[in-house]
DNA sequence: TCAATTGTGGGTAAAAGTGGCAAAAAGTGT
DNA sequence: ACACTTTTTGCCACTTTTACCCACAATTGA
């Protein structure tokens, strides 16, 4: 569904235009209704389709009250979660809440994760990129640490 | 179905032409739509026909959230993945953004990788065989170290 | 040598992104 | 309750980028 990223300008007012190759995609799966809340891991914003959140919550729901790291997760992450809709020139309000959390200003980068978007500043964004590069090559070489499912994924 | 190398130079606005004898080919099986996105082992990019592309970017959606090196590879490698037109002439525009990843200059070369292809700088392209060359001779001798689908491997 | 096919370059038109402005809505104080 | 202030939202116009198209150059093969 979403890939690739995308440099968009936020204007004064905190807005961000949607990419236009999202914007019937959007329309048709979610009637553009989206909801925004923070990343659990990293230091950006997450933006789905209301549906696709949706599915998500129910999991968080199902987890056992005694899930200390679940509750955490709960509390911080659904309940910073934010309703968007697109406005008529294919623009979202970002939250002035959670601007903070991801350190956005001016320039920001939109990211396709598949069914869900992210946004990052840009600063973030490629410090994120640079720290990870050098990361990921020494994981590849520690097979130890690798998850099946990453070692069996064929590419 | 892709296969060997081709020496090609990318003009100043960032293209590069396919050889001939894929076009038909790449008409065929993805109606000459393409995805380019990074390699996170090697300094070069991925180019691979947009069907192909959709299998491995649900392997990687379907993988846990909470497998960070499965995270990681969803987010920078479809994160930064690009669709593609080849265009009346033949040609694919190459994004900027990925260029400076794969440090690419005029001088590029296509290499064949079966299902996917692979797009080099010829500097980085000659410095990877001469390196490569003396590695992989010596691990072929180190029985230890390798895959038991490789040991496996008739031929 | 000429013709045909492939490779290269550039110019133009259309579309997308950005910023500003104005109108409407909400909130506040008297 | 009304008027004024402040914030929000929608609209419009300008600028920049991208993609498409056409023409020319180069190379290959007959």
């Amino acid at each position: 569904m979403f890939r690739g990223s995308d440099p968009i300008n936020m204007d004064a007012k905190g807005r961000m235009a949607i990419p236009t190759r999202y914007r019937d995609l959007l329309d048709e799966v979610c009637a553009s209704e989206l909801v925004i809340t923070i990343d659990m891991k990293s230091p950006c914003l997450t933006l789905s389709p209301l549906p696709e959140w949706k599915k998500f919550e129910q999991k968080v729901a199902a987890l056992p009250a005694m899930d200390d790291l679940g509750e955490m997760l709960s509390r911080f992450v659904v309940g910073q979660a934010k309703d968007l809709q697109v406005d008529g020139s294919g623009r979202i309000l970002i939250p002035t809440e959670l601007r903070g959390y991801a350190a956005l200003d001016k320039k920001l980068v939109l990211v396709g994760r598949t069914q869900r978007l992210e946004i990052w500043s840009e600063a973030n964004w490629n410090a994120e990129r640079e720290k990870s590069q050098a990361n990921y090559r020494a994981m590849l070489l520690d097979k130890e640490s690798m998850s099946d499912a990453l070692k069996n994924l064929s590419w």
